[in-house]
DNA sequence: AATCAAATCTCATATTATGAAATAGAGGAG
DNA sequence: CTCCTCTATTTCATAATATGAGATTTGATT
């Protein structure tokens, strides 16, 4: 439980509270409007903005001033692909995971009020077959969406379920706000995630969060299971192992239990 | 020409660099080695770094106490594709061209020393298949990693080269740093890079650069061909499209000819 | 051409980031 | 087990830096 100091650099903060707001606004956004949501100085937050652009990461689009995320992430996302740590971390954990259970597994996070595919293993015994990655699902009929969504702030999740409609992707699917919010506190209950051919009929699925060692869920794993095979049996073991699973990778990220 | 002020905020600056060495280390990197290398005080190092590491940008592996790249980027990377701007410059050009000219196309960029798929798309003619998002592929068999090369510093080319195998794919492969160099002039020369047959004997490659604000080169654009296929009249023809996707899709990222 | 709104730039000042030095903690040798 | 060394972490007085008010430019609209 030993509490890091909080450190505090005011314009390293701003600059990323900026660089986030920045990322957030698909349609980019302009100076005046950043400064006021993050109530900054006209001239601090144009002073800020104008370095991350400098390095590249944002892009200020020349006729409508509008400021967007830049390519440098893509340089980040790059390295992070190739840090020794990602593959020690997750992948290794998960490789292994996959092998033992022979069903096919992905790696995931939330952007914006989606999941993203951020990786996948292809199970031997399963005829599930891997979404590419950057593949995005609903967070409303997906394992994963629930693992990511579970622990939130209540309003956000309802603000996020508003921004989305709940179409109906099988009889199963959870299409209204107070049915999916009452399934997340069964999954904040049980630690994992369900979701019995809510997305497709093909499939059933589980997923549990990946915490970092701020004790915030940053990814979610799942393993998908044809649903002829999602006896109570394979559930019980899928689940153990998958808890084992993402328990190791956050305890490898730092995450300490009760923390 | 209208030359942007520089604008200088100390500790953002310094932090972004050290988000970057951080990034480029794969097998992480302790405070002290950071605050060396960046030439600045150990607890302002540690100060810094602690601030990216609250918010996720970076992480600090328990054991070894080294820093790596954290889950953050992976949350901008996502928020990047959802950006309208990446698709209104880059997706939206490149659709336009693959429609165009019926051949598979990729969105690469630099990642150490490799070159990264970061989007492809399937044309209709080819019988090339996309590479899946992610892919790493060598920089000096392909005219991707030409592309990516040429406007890069000598010495820093021949850095990359030295640390990695320049093993022969193909009897057509440049395999001697010399030989690479000589080949990056004429990429500067032509405004565009080709590859022969150097990757694989199935087909060649065309690729050209984009560039930002700055005039850096931050992606490229790469268009494949069957080999029997890549008669001096296609090879013409994609090299015309392609000029002007790359050209258009620069312009929109704000780069202006002859900064 | 005049008006207005937004972006960009300047500079004196107070606030903030800084680094020297102190402390804590981990690992190794005797 | 204790001392020693090396590194990470924290503190705090001070000087350097980031800040924001306001001036200026840009460009769109009437």
């Amino acid at each position: 439980m030993a509490e890091k100091t909080i450190y505090s650099v005011q314009s390293v903060e701003r600059s990323l509270n900026l660089l986030e707001t920045i990322a957030g606004c698909e349609n980019g956004i302009r100076i005046k409007d950043l400064a006021e949501r993050e109530s900054l100085n006209l001239s601090t937050a144009h002073r800020l903005v104008s370095l991350l652009e400098q390095r590249g990461y944002v892009e200020q689009e020349p006729e409508s001033k509008k400021y967007f995320l830049g390519m440098k992430v893509l340089q980040l996302q790059g390295y992070l692909f190739k840090s020794r740590r990602l593959n020690d971390v997750a992948a290794q954990e998960l490789k292994r995971m996959v092998h033992c259970l022979g069903e096919t597994t992905h790696l995931a996070i939330l952007s914006e009020d989606e999941v993203v595919y951020i990786e996948s293993w292809e199970g031997v015994r399963s005829v599930i077959s891997r979404a590419p990655v950057g593949r995005k699902v609903p967070i409303y009929s997906t394992a994963l969406g629930k693992a990511l969504t579970a622990w939130k702030p209540r309003e956000e999740v309802e603000r996020m379920l508003h921004r989305i409609e709940m179409a109906p992707k099988t009889p199963n699917t959870i299409t209204d706000v107070p049915g999916y919010l009452n399934e997340l506190s069964k999954v904040r209950l049980n630690g994992y995630a369900v979701d019995r051919q809510e997305q497709s009929m093909i499939g059933c699925c589980i997923a549990a969060p990946i915490r970092d060692h701020r004790d915030e869920v940053v990814a979610a794993v799942s393993v998908s299971c044809p649903a002829h095979d999602f006896t109570e049996e394979n559930e019980e073991r899928i689940v153990r192992e998958l808890m084992a699973t993402v328990s190791n990778i956050s305890a490898k990220l730092g995450h300490s239990h009760g923390a």
